[in-house]
DNA sequence: AACAGTTTTTTAAACGGCCATTCAAGTTTC
DNA sequence: GAAACTTGAATGGCCGTTTAAAAAACTGTT
């Protein structure tokens, strides 16, 4: 019971510091060191827990994703017509507590790196498809079906490339303010 | 005369193996000693040509982004109306000999490490600035003031975002038909 | 053409430093 | 007292850069 306990909270206590540490350094530079200085424990520690770095990266991402796949299930179960549904979609993106500076930072280390580690490029795989899946659900209740793919492609690459942005941002970010843009942008491509 | 002839061929020969390099092993993981072999150089010419590692990077960085600028600046003089300057910045985006895996992969890579480069980081802001000011340029004059913004940041966000998924890509690209979306994606958003 | 002198280019080897991981010896928790 | 946890120190390896010396390319002269 208790066994299982301590090694949860460590376990997000070294993720969440992965998460800042990665964002301050940088995924190919950061060190065991620094991440472990960042979370008040030992490199050692981390090994002991993850394994490895790779492993611990793997962790930190699984970690992530997970934050997204249930923002966007919470969306879905609110959601009554196709539009609000994408509209869910993209405020999962872009919820509170996922669209930070650090997280974007490290979404996108995370995608740089992911064709070098087959771990990693599974996890980018499998993210992927299901955001695509989502769209075409409900692209295809809303659209002709030969402008759905046009669509799907403009929505789901307009994601990536706010996120690429924010990633560079040097002030905090306003996540409310990026729903609204997205809002928007589904309503320019469906009218 | 011929002096200056050994050193631009040097460097060509040198960042053309930077590229595919860093796009086999990854930008943050990639030794001179691999990127030298690519080369059929040694480590230590690198240093006698670009300083270190780091100058190599963005004599890269340079490189592709002065082949960007050029297509752009090409395209403009052939296009003749607001939208055919907006098809032309994204057909520059995705020219056949900018629009490869490799250079995607770079690209990509560039971007996530920018934030940790001020060097690098000074080239991302400048590129970065230009094609906002072109995308802004074409659709003022193509749209109500008030839709402007959320356009550009569509068709922007879109590029960055195509970007992004084809340095994933396992196959070879195909430009043309990247061009042809692009041109979908402009008239959706440009009715 | 040939050559000696000068400059440019190349690289093997050495250097110094840093890092992930392991291990053994502690400390804490049950 | 056993099991879980923690860590300082040791290990082994790898990498960017420098250096010194050789090779190649060029120059002007005979």
């Amino acid at each position: 019971m208790s066994r299982k306990r301590i090694r949860d909270i460590r376990n997000e206590e070294l993720i969440e510091a992965t998460i800042v540490a990665v964002h301050k350094r940088g995924y190919g530079v950061v060190t065991m060191a620094e991440i472990a200085r960042e979370a008040g424990a030992s490199a050692a520690s981390i090994n002991y827990y993850f394994g490895s770095k790779e492993g611990l990266m793997e962790a930190t991402m699984l970690h992530l994703l997970g934050k997204l796949r249930r923002a966007m299930s919470e969306g879905y179960a609110t959601a009554r017509t196709p539009r609000e549904r994408l509209y869910a979609v993209m405020d999962a993106n872009f919820a509170d507590d996922l669209f930070t500076v650090p997280q974007c930072s490290i979404w996108m280390q995370f995608w740089a790196n992911a064709p070098y580690s087959p771990r990693l490029s599974r996890l980018h795989r499998i993210n992927r498809a299901r955001v695509r899946s989502h769209f075409l659900a409900e692209l295809r209740a809303l659209l002709p079906a030969q402008r759905v793919e046009t669509a799907r492609q403009a929505l789901q690459c307009y994601m990536d490339g706010v996120w690429l942005q924010a990633a560079q941002s040097e002030e905090a970010l306003d996540p409310e303010d990026a729903r609204a843009a997205a809002h928007r942008v589904v309503d320019l491509v469906i009218p």
